[in-house]
DNA sequence: TCTGGGGTCCTAGGACCC
DNA sequence: TCTGGGGTCCTAGGACCC
C-alpha cells in the first residue's frame, strides 16, 4: 500500500502559518520577480485566479477582494517542507517527491487500520507544523494520487482517503476526469478526449497495445497502475541530479553586456554551489540568453551554447569563466535581454575522475578555496563570499511582497506575548 | 510598465562502426 | 529487378511533473 501526502496550497499555507489573520482570506504567492501566481489559497481559487496568471493582470481583482499577496519566500517554504517530511518519516519510509509532496511506503504493514492511521498522520502534521495535508492511501502510487485529490475535493474526509476495495476504486475512477490523472498533461488529455475517453475508468478499459502505441511505455505504466498493478518503484534516497540549472528572468530588459555578464556569472556560481552540494562534477556547461518574447516588435534573439569540458569540474572559478566566454560568443549587441541561464550537465560523482595530463589547473587549490568559500557562506549567509566575476552587486529581483524568514533567521523568529 | 523556475523520461532519427 | 544488416551512441524534440 502506498500513501501520497500532499500539502494543501503549500506556499499559501506556509504564509498563513505565520500570520493567522490570513485564515479565511484569499492568499496568493508570486513567482520570482513577482511575475506570475504560483500558489493560491482556496479562497483565491474561488475568485478565479489561476495558476500562472501574470500578477499585473489580476492586480485589480486582488485589490478589490483584499487578497493577501506574497513574493515567493523559498527559504521559508524549504524549511517548512523539511519539518513536514520529517514528521511523515515517523510513520513510514518516505520518498520526497517535491517540496510539498511525499510518497509513503506502507508495504509490510497490511493489517493495520490505514484509515485511522492516515487520519492520525494528517492530524499530527497539522498540529505540529500548521500545514494541512491531503493523504491518499491506495495500492499504487497513481491511485494514491487520485485518493489524495479526492481529499482536497471533499474536506469532509478529514485529510485522508483510504481507497483499496476494487468496487470503491471503480466508483471513484468512473467520475475522475482523465485530465486529472497523474501523467496526463494537456496533450494526452486532448488525444484521449478526442477518442472518447473522458474518465480514468474509460482509460483503464482501453486495449494496452493502443495505449502503448499512442502514449509510449509511460502511458502503459499509467494504465497498469490505475488497474491496481504497482509498477512505479519507490525510491527512498533521493537520486543525484542529472542536470543542474539556474535561470532567471531579469527585473527589467537589458541590452547592457556588463549587466548580463554579471547575472550569468552569478548563475554559474549558484550552479557550482549546488553541484558541490551533491558532490558531483560536471562535464558540460550551457549558457543561454533570451529576449522578451512578449515585446513582439523588438528584435528577438534566443541562443544557447554548450561547451564540453576537457576535465570535469565543480569549481566556481572555472565555471564562471566558461560561462563568461560562452556568453560573449552568443551575446548580440542591440538585443534587449530578458532572461538568461546556466545549465550544468554530464554530471558524475566526484570520486574517480579522469584527469587530463596537460591540465593546467591546480585542482587541489581550487578545491580548498571552494571548501572555505562554501563553509563561510554557510556560516555567514549565502553569497557573502563571491568571485570577482560575479561581483557584489547581486542580481536584482522584484520582491515587493516578501514575508519574513520566520524559521531560518534568529532575527525574525516569531515573538509570543504571554498575558496573565 | 508588469508574463517563473527546475527537473525527469522516452522516442525517433542520424552518424558511425564492424 | 532491386541496394546488407545489426548494434550503439548521441541529439533534438516532445511529453510530463511540481
Amino acid at each position: 500500500m502506498y500513501g501520497l501526502a500532499d500539502c494543501n496550497n503549500f506556499y499559501a499555507s506556509c504564509e498563513r502559518v505565520f500570520d493567522p489573520s490570513l485564515v479565511g482570506r484569499p492568499v496568493v504567492v508570486l513567482s520570482n520577480n513577482d511575475g506570475c501566481v504560483i500558489a493560491r489559497s482556496n479562497e483565491a481559487k474561488r475568485l478565479g485566479i489561476k495558476m500562472g496568471d501574470p500578477y499585473f493582470q489580476i492586480r485589480d481583482l486582488a485589490r478589490r477582494n483584499r487578497v493577501a499577496v506574497f513574493s515567493a519566500n523559498f527559504a521559508l517554504y524549504g524549511d517548512m517542507s523539511h519539518r513536514v517530511m520529517s514528521l511523515l518519516r515517523r510513520y513510514a519510509p518516505t520518498e520526497v517527491y517535491s517540496i510539498d509532496e511525499s510518497f509513503l511506503d506502507f508495504s509490510g504493514m497490511e493489517g493495520i487500520d490505514f484509515d485511522a492511521q492516515g487520519h492520525e498522520i494528517a492530524r499530527t502534521v497539522r498540529r505540529y507544523t500548521g500545514i494541512p495535508i491531503s493523504l491518499g492511501i491506495a495500492p499504487t502510487k497513481t491511485l494514491a494520487k487520485v485518493a489524495s485529490k479526492l481529499c482536497k475535493q471533499y474536506p469532509k474526509l478529514g485529510g485522508c482517503c483510504f481507497m483499496h476495495r476494487p468496487q470503491d476504486i471503480e466508483k471513484v475512477l468512473r467520475r475522475f476526469p482523465i485530465g486529472e490523472v497523474w501523467g496526463v498533461g494537456r496533450r494526452y488529455e486532448k488525444l484521449l478526449t478526442t477518442h472518447g475517453i473522458a474518465t480514468a475508468w474509460d482509460f483503464t478499459q482501453l486495449p494496452p497495445q493502443w495505449v502503448q502505441a499512442k502514449m509510449s511505455i509511460v502511458g502503459l505504466r499509467m494504465w497498469k497502475e490505475l488497474r491496481g498493478e504497482a509498477c512505479i518503484g519507490f525510491e527512498e534516497a533521493p537520486a543525484d541530479k542529472k542536470r543542474i540549472a539556474t535561470t532567471r528572468t531579469f527585473a527589467h530588459d537589458t541590452a547592457d553586456p556588463e549587466e548580463v555578464h554579471r547575472c550569468v556569472a552569478q548563475y554559474a556560481a549558484v550552479c557550482a554551489e549546488k553541484l558541490r552540494h551533491q558532490h558531483s562534477l560536471c562535464g558540460e556547461i550551457t549558457v543561454f540568453i533570451l529576449t522578451n518574447r512578449y515585446r513582439e516588435s523588438a528584435p528577438q534573439h534566443y541562443e544557447s551554447r554548450l561547451r564540453k569540458l576537457s576535465v570535469p569540474t565543480d569549481s566556481t572559478l572555472e565555471l564562471t569563466q566558461h560561462a563568461a566566454q560562452l556568453l560573449r560568443s552568443i551575446f548580440r549587441t542591440g538585443a534587449a535581454y530578458k532572461r538568461a541561464g546556466v545549465i550544468l550537465s554530464d554530471l558524475r560523482p566526484k570520486t574517480g575522475v579522469q584527469t587530463d595530463l596537460f591540465d593546467p589547473t591546480d585542482r587541489l587549490r581550487h578545491d580548498r578555496l571552494m571548501q572555505v568559500m562554501d563553509r563561510m557562506n554557510g556560516m555567514y549567509g549565502r553569497y557573502k563570499i563571491v568571485t570577482a566575476a560575479a561581483g557584489t552587486e547581486f542580481f536584482t529581483m522584484n520582491r515587493n511582497h516578501l514575508s519574513q524568514p520566520y524559521t531560518t533567521d534568529w532575527e525574525h523568529i516569531t515573538r509570543v506575548k504571554c498575558t496573565r
